[in-house]
RNA sequence: GCAGGGGUUCCCGAGUGGCCAAAGGGGGCGGGCUGUAAACCCGCUGGCUCAGCCUUCAGAGGUUCGAAUCCUCUCCCCUGCACCA
């Protein structure tokens, strides 16, 4: 029935040996969990490499069951200290849910997919209850995970709501009777966990299966907070411009795990742009892939002004205070302002200015750049 | 609770009375080089119509001509000890 390379491919761990196939023999629709946290909506390249393992399994007839953490992102960090999960309002929260749940359909099968809160069983655990689940794992099984290990070698503070994390996550898989719960490798413990958890509520612990992170154009994995991400949500000139930034030599993971399929043969170049025109095809179609393309074509590698380039309203007065339109224009500091133009990155119709003050005449229908891709224009007075 | 050690600009991390808007690295930005990149080179990196001025070194007071640096209190973090019906 189901193919497991295809299932599994380009996984890390798949855990138990054999636990998969064991599962596909039960000849039902297996339920496959993936869990996400909402403190931001933003799903990116990276995050979506296990969607894409969710999709396989639901071409091949299984359930995705997509946990939205909405109860974990509520709760928040109660030291109030971690700018990483801040405490979001009830209203903010469902906002960034049902945006996640629109990114992650760019990639899974709505049809096969099922979407759970897990404030609906969460909520409703009494005390008691959770002290039931703490029983489940020990402080020493919960501190050999690599991340609170590291922390705490290094002096760094880790909050006892923090250890709870891994056990909320792995009540999910409880409460919506996990048959394989997939995650990236830094995941490997909270999947682990699941499992212990399961067998102490006496289910049929869940196959774990676990993705690489996707390294991004800086070296390090993506990450939102890093800011090296290609968000599945940003607009198709953005998606492009950054996947170009990655380096000629991470093109043969991006194809395995991104596009699934070998490098083309031919122009590193060419790869690229091709691998940049499948992430914009895939999250806004075939057409705004062309569309970006141009763009890019324009303003990064010809040196142009982009298609549409944004209107201003220069100030009254004449001359003009260079820096304070250009922040006024691109959101700049005027020192930051000030700084560009000493550098020569500030340029009037094309031609560098050195100037602080420029004679309105020579701004009025001008086309004003600072660095590469900042553009304003602004219309000649009648 | 007690005893030590800490909280520095986006991040890491120097600085322990003036030469400090604060070393160095990272990141970022601008320029150059180029096939997008990467690599490499140069410069910049608190704010302000800027040869000057203003606001910063957890917070609030204080000492001093002068404080990131000294003192007091407060908040937070770490380590050890103690507590643990």
């Amino acid at each position: 029935m189901s193919d497991i390379s295809l299932l599994a491919r380009n996984h890390v761990e798949l855990l138990p040996a054999g636990g998969l196939e064991a599962k596909l023999k039960l000849g039902r629709p297996l339920r496959v969990k993936l869990g996400i946290d909402v403190t931001s909506p933003d799903i990116h390249v990276g995050r979506g490499i296990p969607l894409q393992r969710m999709r396989a399994f639901q071409d091949a007839g299984h359930i995705g069951v997509l946990i939205v953490g909405d109860y974990t992102t509520r709760i928040g960090d109660p030291s109030g200290r971690s700018a990483e999960r801040p405490i979001l309002s009830d209203a903010e929260i469902d906002a960034s849910a049902k945006l996640y749940v629109d990114q992650a359909m760019q990639i899974l099968d709505p049809a096969r997919t099922e979407i759970r809160f897990n404030g609906e069983w969460l909520s409703k655990l009494s005390f008691a209850d959770v002290v039931r689940l703490t029983r489940t794992l020990t402080v020493a099984q919960l501190l050999e995970r690599d991340d609170f290990s590291k922390r705490i070698a290094a002096g760094h503070p880790v909050s006892v709501s923090e250890l709870l994390y891994p056990l909320m996550q792995a009540y999910d898989s409880v409460a919506i009777e996990a048959d394989v719960e997939l995650g990236g490798t830094d995941q490997l413990y909270n999947l682990l966990a699941g499992r212990t958890v399961m067998e102490a509520y006496g289910l049929e612990p869940q196959v774990v299966l676990t993705t690489p992170l996707l390294v991004s154009f800086d070296g390090s994995k993506m990450s939102s907070s890093i800011g090296n991400n290609i968000p599945l949500a940003a607009a198709r000139e953005e998606q492009f411009g950054r996947t170009m930034r990655i380096p000629d030599t991470m093109l043969e993971d991006w194809y395995r795990l991104v596009v699934e399929g070998p490098v083309p043969a031919g122009e590193a170049m060419d790869a690229k742009l091709a691998l940049a025109r499948f992430i914009v095809a895939r999250s806004h179609g075939a057409e705004a892939a062309v569309e970006a393309e141009a763009h890019f074509t324009r303003v990064v590698r010809e040196g142009g002004a982009p298609e549409d380039v944004p209107q201003g309203v220069l100030p009254d007065g004449d001359p003009i205070h260079l820096p304070a339109l250009l922040a006024a224009a691109f959101g700049l500091s005027t020192s930051d302002a000030r700084r560009m133009i000493g550098q020569g990155g500030v340029k009037v119709d094309g031609t560098a200015v050195s100037s602080l003050d420029v004679p309105r005449a020579e701004l009025d229908g001008a086309l004003v750049q600072a660095g590469k891709r900042r553009f304003v224009q602004y219309p000649p007075s009648s």
